[in-house]
RNA sequence: CGCGGGGUGGAGCAGCCCGGUAGCUCGUCAGGCUCAUAACCUGAAGGUCGGAGGUUCAAAUCCUUCCCCCGCAA
């Protein structure tokens, strides 16, 4: 088939790739480039570079409102548009432009986690499993009719950034097969009473508050690691925490009170103690409590 | 030119402002203590202080420049 492919971030790369392996990829949108990082430089989305590398045309419209948008869309004459983690709204003339449709692969068992971060929430809420949909795109966000689905664990250890990748790659799996087996597939409606939404991670989020329980602390800490990752402020520093476990408070430590010894860092939460595992202080990399506390002390 | 922190024996840090024999915690090795030990005691090895210039009698420390890592912001 011929595909219009619309994604813009890493988490869309394995799927835009999976899909050229055998189908014609015959335009691939994606986010303009934007300054990011030290020096504000301009960056290309991660499926910008894809799209370079193996020589397909990509266009990078601030928007698919307009007119003359629409038009060079549908003039491409594509068989169907896949987007992953696009950015940008489809307009209904855009979504109906394509023979076969709009396709999106979504990283949650929907009608579960809606929106825009549904890995993070799924892991900050304790979630025992996530997964994939693979659904069609409606104007309603995230809304339409499911194709395939596939689950993934998570487990006690799981961080987003893991999860992040391996649905990526089972969403890579699950397009193609649906793909494959199009013409086939009765689409499920999702079942409205079920759904909840993923509202996108606010970095003021990622600040701990100890007056929380420690094991959602912990699941939060996972839940944003390795992006923007959780952080706490001491002695006027910022510190990241990227790894943590749930610990009984037998030292008795009130809510934020820290506590240490030659290799061992225990911060006081509400409902017990997060026992750190892994930490970064602002301009340092990213070490084991063990590591940071040889050098510097809490106290 | 967005703002800022950092690169010191294997690891993590101090020392730098106010130049003058490179320090701390841990690790490693050897010995000791001990029923025994990851605990304790003693000793040892291990560093061109990121690179290159410069100032100086003397530079980890001051000046110039380059490379690399990271936090913020996006």
């Amino acid at each position: 088939m011929k595909i219009v492919f619309l994604g813009t971030p890493e988490f869309a790369v394995p799927t835009v790739e999976a899909l050229s392996k055998k189908h014609e990829i015959v335009c691939v949108y994606t986010r303009a480039p934007k300054e990011a990082g030290r020096g504000k430089e301009l960056q290309k989305s991660p499926v910008h570079e894809w799209a370079l590398a193996h020589n397909i045309e990509v266009r990078t419209p601030k928007t698919l409102r307009a007119d003359e948008e629409q038009q060079k869309f549908a003039e491409l004459k594509a068989d169907i548009a896949i987007v992953a983690a696009y950015g940008l709204i489809l307009p209904k003339k855009v979504i109906e432009a394509m023979p076969k449709g709009c396709l999106n692969v979504h990283g949650s068992l929907l009608p579960r986690w809606r929106g825009a971060a549904p890995m993070q929430r799924a892991i900050e809420a304790g979630d025992e499993k996530t997964g994939i949909t693979i659904m069609q795109v409606v104007e309603a966000l995230d809304a339409g009719a499911m194709y395939k689905k596939g689950e993934i664990v998570i487990d006690k250890d799981m961080t987003v950034g893991i999860l992040h990748d391996k649905m990526a790659q089972l969403g890579a799996k699950l397009m193609v097969e649906v793909l494959d087996d199009l013409d086939n597939i009765t689409p499920q409606a999702q079942d409205e009473s079920l759904v909840t939404y993923a509202a996108k991670i606010d970095k003021a989020e990622s600040l701990l508050d100890f007056s929380q329980p420690a094991m959602v602390l912990e699941r939060k800490v996972r839940a944003f690691n390795p992006y923007p990752a959780t952080y706490f402020e001491h002695k006027g520093e910022r510190f990241k925490l990227l790894k943590t476990r749930v610990v009984a408070n037998d030292k008795g430590l009130k809510v934020g009170e820290i506590w240490q010894d030659k290799e061992n860092l225990l911060i006081g939460c509400k409902d017990g103690a997060l026992l750190v595992e892994q930490i970064q202080r602002q301009g340092k990399k990213v070490m084991s409590a063990a590591e940071l506390l040889r050098g510097y002390s809490f106290i």
